[in-house]
DNA sequence: GATACCATTTTGGGATACCAAACTGGTATC
DNA sequence: GATACCAGTTTGGTATCCCAAAATGGTATC
């Protein structure tokens, strides 16, 4: 493992389980004393967690990207777009006996399993369904997108209900897959990433006061 | 300007104009004398290219991302998802009179106008509708499958009437869009990608000999 | 007390030195 | 002639050094 790929996902893990907050300063040689890595590695690491979305520039240095509402409405609209060119294009092959992998990993969660577990499914969920659709861009696009919505949703002050719900979405989605009804597939999905997007943003949007009190940096809409 | 822009920008120039084929190694010494710059921007330089698709790791060393005539179809799917979404939302804005500066760009291109001209307006038309939708995400995903997708066009053997149809069909989408007729503007859209798609494909199928001879590496669909 | 100013420190951008692994070319052996 | 092997070279990964610009903090001035 290179010490680059070690400084990237150490920071990265760091980021996403909100160890260092939204819009937080970061400086090259805090990082590089953090993970034991000189800079050229850190450099290389940061350049890549630009592009994933996870850090940008603030004039000379750096700072861990602030939750941004209007980003999350705009990305909602972006996931429904591929995410749903991928299930249509899922529904169309002949073999599609793989989503019960995903049924089975949709039903290893239930009301004892972790928090953590809840979340990392249902961005999975999202992810492995595009997986299916064969088209590595579509998949990425997914996985990128799930990857810059995944602090917002740690963010988000599920109650067990909105779970429950997304668990229900989740598996009427894969039912319509099974069956290869594109259409309603679609239609699922997209009631679905709109539905998420509501209650997230109406979350984080009354929440942002005590986020912010927390050192959370939170955009507006 | 930075050295790390001054690198990155020369070499994407020079990927992009065929200056270096696809398949060609690339050292990082090499890049280093010819920008006259040190290591350390050109290993940021590589890292943002490597991000784009314009080059990619081989083992240890780097490589000028070879033409994926496989990638070629994927890229054209995703397009369609993102391009239509966007085209769509642009149809549902009220003030859509920004579509006249996308005509105005079209018609700046005529008869006489060198290849180059029509190259770029071709990609240009697509990411500025693109960008008309106010979508950031949506408008990224174009502006990246573009610019992979810029060499294959290069290499493409267009015919003059191919050039004329597409410039026909590109000014059709855009009194769709004038007009706010969403289903009309994304039906065009879609046959406008799928049939360049596979006038694309199907060309550098026919010229994948001519092309390795080249020493332009074409990786089969 | 507020503010303008300057010395100091910190920081990111870049250049370079060093190393281990991979590659190369030639040679010796069969 | 083919092949196994070895020394020399090249290459990317990393650490470190230097520098200019920006941030910081203290001080003098009003």
């Amino acid at each position: 493992m290179s010490q680059m790929q070690n400084v990237e996902i150490g920071l990265r893990e760091m980021i996403l389980g909100l160890e260092v907050g939204p819009g937080e300063r970061l400086t090259e040689r805090w990082i590089e004393s953090r993970f034991g890595a000189s800079r050229t590695p850190v450099r290389a690491a940061l350049l890549r967690l630009e592009t994933e979305g996870l850090v940008c520039r603030d004039g000379r240095g750096w700072t861990v990207s602030p939750i941004n509402l209007a980003e999350l409405e705009q990305i909602a609209v972006y996931r429904e777009a591929v995410e749903v060119a991928a299930v249509k294009l899922t529904c169309a092959l002949e073999d599609r006996t793989a989503v019960e992998i995903i049924e089975a990993m949709l039903d290893s969660c239930d009301a004892g399993s972790p928090r953590e577990e809840w979340h990392r499914v249902g961005m999975d969920f999202h992810i492995e369904l595009a997986r299916l659709s064969g088209n590595e861009f579509l998949f990425r696009a997914v996985r990128d997108a799930m990857t810059r919505l995944s602090r917002a949703r740690w963010l988000e002050v599920r109650d067990e209900a909105a779970l429950g719900r997304a668990w229900a979405e989740h598996h009427a989605i894969l039912a319509a897959v099974r069956t290869g009804d594109a259409d309603e597939a679609a239609r699922r999905l997209s009631a679905h990433i709109v539905g998420s997007r509501d209650r997230l943003v109406t979350s984080l949007h009354n929440d942002r006061r005590g986020l912010r009190a927390r050192g959370f940096a939170v955009v507006a809409a």
